[in-house]
DNA sequence: CTTGACAGTGGACTATACTCCATGGTATAC
DNA sequence: GTATACCATGGAGTATAGTCCACTGTCAAG
């Protein structure tokens, strides 16, 4: 199919499929062409974009994607590999998770603060948020 | 001060501080300049420099830092504003924490089917995620 | 033939927050 | 004088994930 209908087919634009194309998620062979030298895009490539949809849904970069792809894009591809990957994933997100609970503990800090008249203004700078 | 001492005095690089400077951040008028036109950085401007530290620490991000100093950085700032900006960032910060939490938990989707052998892969696409 | 849509390629642009580079001037120590 | 560090300015580069622009060619419909 042409990349108009590869667009249509998975949500993404023709220059989003151009863009994964460049950096490498997809691959086209030259060989697999129109005789106007149009890209006849495989089945196996609508597969792969619509994993990428996929994965980028679970938060996954384009730079990690590429990453998981070489990890079991193989034939030998097993869920051993993608355990590993989602479980590096998860720990991941823990972690901002936990950044954003701490920013929400001193933005509450400087909240009660503010909330309480200890807050005043020296110089344009409040106390609240630099002491 | 020279940049080099107000450089050394913030923790940011000189460059950094060019850059606030050229965004907006803080200003210099073109008469705070010694004889070789070196600048002459005011103690306000040290100042600023630290609010802005303690404020991007709270998640602000430049451009809202920005419109921040708009807000309340007259000689007329009070807290009720303050308040305000706080109150905004902690819900956009709750927000992020629902997303990132709604995430963990389709990943551990994932990863349970992958761990309970449901998992399999077809031409190269991972059920797991995929179903 | 003309027009409009589609396809291809390469490059620039957007947003964010810096960082690096090039060039030229200033000041100090050897 | 030379070398080094500091200062100034402007512009380019980095990372990420697209999006837009310019130009050329192809194809189908009027």
């Amino acid at each position: 199919m042409l990349i108009g209908e590869l667009s249509e087919k998975t949500g993404l634009s023709r220059d989003t499929i151009r863009f994964y194309e460049k950096k490498g998620l997809i691959e086209m062979p030259k060989k697999l062409r129109r005789e106007n030298n149009y890209k006849e895009y495989p089945e196996t490539v609508l597969n792969k974009l619509n994993l990428i949809i996929k994965v980028k849904e679970l938060g996954f970069t384009l730079n990690e994607i590429d990453t998981f792809f070489e990890l079991w894009g193989d034939e030998d591809a097993s869920c051993e590999n993608l355990v590993f990957t989602l479980e590096n994933k998860v720990n991941q997100v823990d972690q901002q998770l936990g950044r954003l609970r701490q920013l929400k503990e001193r933005l509450n800090e400087s909240l009660q603060k503010c909330r309480s008249s200890e807050c005043e203004f020296e110089k344009t700078i409040p106390s609240c948020i630099c002491k």
